[in-house]
DNA sequence: TTAGGTGCAAATGATTTGCAATAAT
DNA sequence: ATTATTGCAAATCATTTGCACCTAA
């Protein structure tokens, strides 16, 4: 569990000053299971009484990701979601009724070297998301 | 080598009417290499002479990839890209050059299985990409 | 003639930019 | 004082919607 007063340690460790804005944006990200899109943060902010204009959002947004605290997401959507820079792990995306759920797997660390081998292309970092039918879903509309 | 005519059949067989803009719209996508966004395929409509509004290639794009004639990709742009659906590959994103390449694989299709196994979720359908350094650029820029 | 295809104008939604006001060191 | 942060207005970009017109079966 973490608290507010490591989102200042964090983001100083990532070498950005610790606003206020900035804190609670990290926090709303980080109490979120799944990824969050921006229109969420700012209604979230306003529920938490942080008054923060959505620019400003934004450009968190972008000094967070590039500093690497969070990470930026898409999912078909035409907007993008944000989510705390954790283990690495892929988005299972309901079709049904969207609920994003994620799981780990041992599987895309040998991909990247087959991708090595025979491309020479050094992966940085992937995007890699399934989407489908949730186990609950599947009772349902099925 | 497929010709102008092909597209024909292939639209018919969807069950849509084969009209010139779905044609060339169809012939755009598949003589690129590499996944196009809607701007890139309404100048090359332009430029190969063949009037046809914005909105009706939006429109154009959602009946083919509802049909399954095309695939719809995102590679974190904030706008979506297009390519012919053909046999399963995921993208390699050059993070200098931009250069698109594919590479094919075994690795997904168990993973696939592992998530039904594990997490009881269906997948229907992926999207997965690599982002990284192309053999080239890493000559280059490193 | 009738449904489907297209064009044009305008709306929407997400994101970005410019610049002035403000806060922190 | 000087630099970084924020707010506000407006611009931009991708995509969608409404509606009229046109065209092919």
């Amino acid at each position: 569990m973490k608290h507010q007063i490591n989102h200042e340690k964090d983001l100083q460790n990532a070498g950005l000053e610790s606003t206020p804005v900035r804190q609670a944006v990290l926090h709303i990200i980080e109490e979120q299971k799944s990824p969050i899109d921006v229109a969420s943060i700012v209604s979230s902010l306003e529920s938490h009484n942080i008054k923060a204009d959505k620019v400003t959002v934004y450009r968190i947004l972008d000094l967070l990701a590039e500093k690497g605290l969070i990470a930026r997401l898409e999912f078909q959507e035409g907007k993008f979601r944000y989510e705390v820079a954790t283990s690495d792990h892929h988005h299972l995306i309901c079709l049904n009724c969207g609920k994003i759920d994620a799981i780990e797997d041992n599987w895309i660390e040998d991909l990247e070297k087959e991708i090595k081998q025979k491309k020479g292309f050094i992966v940085q970092r992937h995007s890699i998301e399934f989407y489908g039918l949730c186990a609950e879903c599947q009772k349902k509309s099925t």
